[in-house]
DNA sequence: ACACAATATGAATTATTATTCATATGTAAT
DNA sequence: ATTACATATGAATAATAATTCATATTGTGT
């Protein structure tokens, strides 16, 4: 999956592989969870594996992704890792996504699923 | 998946609801090379299967959660149906992952996992 | 150096998602 | 109404990703 602290992803060609990691990153729903706590504060692993009810370790294993993509950083604060949030990336793109939910998806969460 | 023309995705909450299906959309190899065709120009299913050297059923699968996030739209030509991206989301979108990858994929494509 | 706390890792299992292939549906022209 | 072209659909299989659990690692304070 790494070759030596650069990850390469195997692709087509072009965009996707940039993209793909990327949005990969975010297409799973524990990890939009524990982003969503990290949009409120600084979190250690734990902390953020309490505030959902899951497992420590499912929640490491969730964080190195988004690490890996820089969607969050992390560093020491005692015997507590503390991640944060890439707030410059994750705002602007939550931005875009609400917009095109409340532009496209009436019912609040569901989509519109347009016929032409 | 769908009850009627509405799509609800089973999530745990907020943020996910909206957000789990549209990035689940873009997390895949096969949507973004069809996405990039589209970059071009509106083509049918045949025209983006041909383009992209793969079975016309696939990509026919593949763009239908494409069109439930209304991510591209569809009318139809003639006999054929013509598929065209929504513009305006994708291209803010594009501009967000080019603009973090600039800062953080230096070697072009493969992310930097970045240490403390 | 030791013990503890916090986090990470690996590998097996389970769950989810993609692809394929056969076939159905729809459309337009003759 | 029949044919051919274009696209969609369903269901089986294959591929990929997520979760779990046991355990390793790493850093901290004593």
């Amino acid at each position: 999956m790494n070759n030596n602290s650069y990850c390469v992803v195997k692709m087509k060609k072009g965009l996707n592989q940039i993209c793909y990691k990327f949005f990969s990153c975010l297409s799973n729903p524990t990890r939009l969870a524990a982003i969503e706590k990290l949009i409120q504060k600084p979190m250690s692993v734990n902390e953020i594996a309490n505030a959902l009810g899951e497992e420590q370790s499912m929640i490491s294993h969730n964080l190195k992704p988004l690490l890996e993509c820089n969607l969050i950083t992390s560093n020491r604060h005692g015997k507590k890792r503390i991640y944060s949030l890439n707030t410059e990336t994750m705002e602007a793109l939550f931005k875009i996504v609400k917009n095109h939910a409340k532009k496209y998806c009436p019912k609040g969460g569901k989509c519109l699923i347009k016929e032409d």
